[in-house]
DNA sequence: ACTTCGACCTGTTGGC
DNA sequence: TGCCAACAGGTCGAAG
């Protein structure tokens, strides 16, 4: 479900209801996610007050005085927030409960989240101490990526997927970003000039700006914080169009795995 | 150091 | 209608 646009949905939605709330319980229904649930998790956070909600690339970070809260929500993950006595349901793993009878609550059906803890410095965690820069902030520039991709042979679409490059851009909007700047997504990232790394950033920046601003895309289920759905499907060029035209030049899309990842493009209009 | 690929899970979809 | 393989928004860590 989610790439940025979703989780930074996700975190605008649930921050209001729970910045500066004191946690009253925490329930955790299965604790084995992508890593185990911690078991000191009620014991340091339980009392605490939640003071910063803040996004690092797809995790969330939850900030109290004694340690910070990560959440991913891998593959299918969701956060909304429920009357603390709402009846939980199959994938309803985790439960923050919040003194004001509301707690937010983590589900996930495939389980490739996780919930973790970090009692101490949140920068240092090893999930978030090696990652690349916000694709949204000036730092990600074409320059940075151009001397990132100097030899490297991999191909530019798995190139922008990896963390340590750019965080937050994943399968849907690294397709998209690729056909708005008309490059091959198998083109080795080594091998792109600086020219076409001008126009590759800020199609990335677009296309998540874009994203964010209609609330993130929806597929099959993912929603906001309250229910409802992304609006950017809409806008989709190439994501699951694959066989169909492209809106450029009418060519039919071409669909190929990459990566073990489903690749679309226009053969024509991405050189 | 880099690249590729299996692994982790459940649910849905499409072909036969 | 039923069955089964393939696939789904992520990403770590092992192997080459």
């Amino acid at each position: 479900m989610p790439e940025l646009p979703e989780v930074e949905t996700t975190k605008r939605g649930i921050s209001p209801h729970i910045i500066n709330r004191r946690v009253e319980e925490i329930i955790v229904r299965q604790k084995k996610l992508r890593w185990e649930v911690p078991n000191n998790l009620s014991r340091d956070l339980v009392g605490k007050i939640i003071f910063t909600v803040t996004r690092r690339g797809k995790y969330l970070l939850l900030a109290s005085d004694k340690g910070t809260l990560i959440i991913h929500l891998g593959m299918s993950g969701s956060l909304r927030i429920v009357n603390k006595d709402l009846i939980a349901e199959k994938h309803d793993h985790v439960d923050v409960v919040l003194e004001n009878g509301k707690a937010l609550r983590f589900t996930d059906p495939r389980r490739f989240g996780c919930v973790l803890w970090e009692a101490s410095d949140i920068d240092s965690h090893p999930l978030l101490n090696n990652l690349g820069p916000e694709p949204l902030n000036d730092e990600f520039a074409s320059d940075y990526l151009f001397k990132a991709s100097r030899g490297r042979s991999i191909a530019i679409k798995a190139f922008i997927m990896n963390s340590k490059i750019v965080v937050g851009v994943g399968n849907i909007y690294a397709n998209e970003a690729l056909f708005l700047a008309g490059i091959n997504p198998k083109r080795p990232a080594g091998k792109i000039s600086k020219t076409q790394y001008d126009k590759l950033v800020p199609s990335i920046k677009r296309i998540l700006k874009e994203a964010i601003a209609v609330g993130g895309t929806t597929l099959r289920d993912f929603t906001n914080s309250s229910g409802e759905p992304g609006y950017f499907k809409q806008s989709l060029n190439v994501y699951g169009r694959g066989g169909e035209n492209c809106i450029r030049c009418s060519n039919e899309l071409k669909e190929i795995r990459l990566g073990q990842r489903s690749t679309v493009y226009c053969t024509r209009c991405q050189n």
